[in-house]
DNA sequence: ATGAAAGCGCTAACAA
DNA sequence: TTGTTAGCGCTTTCAT
């Protein structure tokens, strides 16, 4: 079908050695018969079969990226510098979601073999599960196929580029009590997440250690907004909230809001991710900024660093989250005021919720 | 290195086409010797080579998806709905970003022929830019490759799913019309794109046709907040926006609010993508859902009709945007109050600039 | 400087 | 039911 350099070879009637060397830039060809075959090639629309290139050549131009969830938006700009980067190398990236599910984790690592990737980067969905890291990705590193682990579930003797979770934790809870909180809470701790369970221990420690009477008055996750709505009634409701992300943030303002309390007024925010939006949503989110950029650059080098010295012993690389102060944090207020049942205000509420499932 | 069908065959004194058979699920083998080569198989590790078997099937299995920009949110949802229905059918998918970058989108292209793809989905640089259909979309139509335009850009003969981007401007205009709102304007119509383009236009006849004194105020696109400051000093101002997208529409909403402002009491806002974010913020957001995952779903069935079907004649669709009210949006106020200028406030605003590239 | 030929791992037509 | 064999398009030795 295609146009094949055996074409190219016999519309010359020269030989496909000579065609494969000049398309490869190889010495040992007269210019002119170069120039020549370069022309033939173009016009014949020539597109070289990457699939018989990696056949012969044992091995392929792609990168694979397996991810827990790429619903999450967290991920996106990670892909578009892995992809960023790749294309600089000259590879193409193949993509696979894992959708939470360790089985179709599997099956994409499995999928990326068969491809035979050059490497490979996996966020993998042990980090949303309390599982600690699966045999899979000892079976790809026994085969001796280069990848990096990505998020926070490492493992002796694997790559992995991860990032502190639990310091996160620690930097927003130290935050809070710096700006004078004593009583803070976590919001959307959805339990059996390792990274979730880092974030909070990591609160933990920090008012802990901090002393000074502070207290970590609630980290229930799943009593939803009823459930805040009844903490938030009390006169000793917490005053400085981590949230687990920032969608679980903008979500928890909102509650606030509904009952009519505000940020950082009444109540103090902050969370994690630093997604594009969270700058522009009033109060503005304090965050801790996962640096996804650096993540990626760290983890296509260190990946491209297996690559090139399979033997090499085991890297790790820890980074660290960036706090970013903004509007949604600030001293705790003077005065507890009244949280506004927001039950009352249902024609508001029912309105917000009409209509679209994303809510 | 890998181990391979040779290998199986070996290992049990048979032939390759026996191996080959049973890997494939290929009637002709006893019962007894097709266990022991799975068996085998499994022992061995045995992962097969998705080069080699495309080369051989000219075919592969892969589909590309090519975006005009990874970095924007509005594809993500698109991604994963195309990464899912492809798993379904036993396809990978290659990515590729081409940044706003025409040439980097001809090189993304050529890429992908390189690979082989079975399918290509297009997400064109064009929509962006004025530009009408690039030559190498005819070429790659040229070259019998299945491929679907996605976006608002057609072209006769070219297999596309396509948005109507002029109707989702009269569509959020005459929401506002119906609110009661006379005096409409658009924010963030950055020039040169035709999305963009398209949408205003739908704007403009909708305003038009609707008569009553209906007049688009203002869709510079360029002035920026000091700009929409200035108009929004004015006692004339607009009363009803429609925003380019969402993220317009949460930028104008801290314009609006750092003045002293807010949505939907004086002024309304509507805009256009329904982002995840977009219902949790509040007001919460009017806009139009882009339907990315009936886009993604359409897509795909297209792309493979066309590929079952290299023949057939070309097809299109077009999507509408869907509407959803929420709560930017309502009556216009009887009263117009007085912009307070943000350079007064410029304490809140140095905070909310402070410590971040994204904002 | 050039070409003939082997072979990467696999499938499928043909033979037995 | 099984095996032999000829490629798929390409790179690369080894002759010439």
């Amino acid at each position: 079908m295609a146009v094949t350099i055996r074409d190219i070879a016999d519309l010359l009637g020269t030989s496909v050695a000579t065609v494969s060397r000049v398309l490869n830039d190889k010495p040992g060809v007269a210019p002119a018969r170069r120039a020549r075959v370069l022309q033939v090639a173009r016009d014949l629309g020539y597109s070289p079969n990457r699939s018989a290139r990696s056949l012969v050549l044992q091995r392929s131009q792609f990168i694979g990226f397996v991810v827990a969830d790429l619903g999450n938006p967290r991920y996106i700009d990670f892909l578009r510098c892995v992809e960023s980067i790749g294309r600089e190398r000259g590879y193409q990236v193949l993509i696979a979601d894992s959708a939470h599910d360790l089985e179709q984790e599997r099956q994409n690592l499995e999928a990326m073999v068969e491809h035979r990737v050059a490497g490979l980067l996996v966020f993998p969905v042990a980090e949303y599960h309390r599982e600690s890291t699966p045999e899979h990705f000892l079976d790809l590193h026994a085969r001796r196929i280069p990848f990096v682990l990505l998020g926070n579930v490492g493992h002796d003797g694997l790559d992995a580029v991860l990032a502190r979770e639990e310091e996160v934790g620690a930097l927003l809870a130290r935050h809070l009590l710096d700006l004078g909180h004593r009583r803070l809470a976590i919001v959307g701790a959805s339990p059996g997440s390792r990274t979730v369970e880092e974030r909070c221990a990591g609160v933990r420690k920090a008012v802990h250690a901090f002393g000074e009477g502070a207290v970590v008055v609630c980290e229930d996750a799943e009593m939803g907004a009823d459930g805040w709505r009844a903490v938030l009634a009390r006169s000793d409701r917490p005053t400085g909230m981590v949230a687990i992300n920032d969608e679980i943030a903008l979500w928890f303002l909102t509650v606030l809001r509904d009952g009519g309390l505000s940020a950082p007024d009444d109540i103090s925010v902050a969370s994690v991710d630093n997604l594009s939006w969270s700058s522009n949503v009033r109060p503005a989110l304090t965050t801790a900024d996962a640096c996804m950029e650096e993540r990626a650059q760290r983890g296509m080098e260190m990946l491209f660093a297996r690559m090139a010295a399979p033997d090499s012993p085991p890297m790790r690389e820890m980074l660290s989250y960036r706090l970013i102060p903004r509007g949604s944090s600030g001293p705790p207020p003077a005065r507890i005021r009244r949280y506004a049942d927001a039950s009352r205000r249902s024609d508001r509420r029912a309105r917000a919720a009409s209509g679209v499932e994303t809510l």
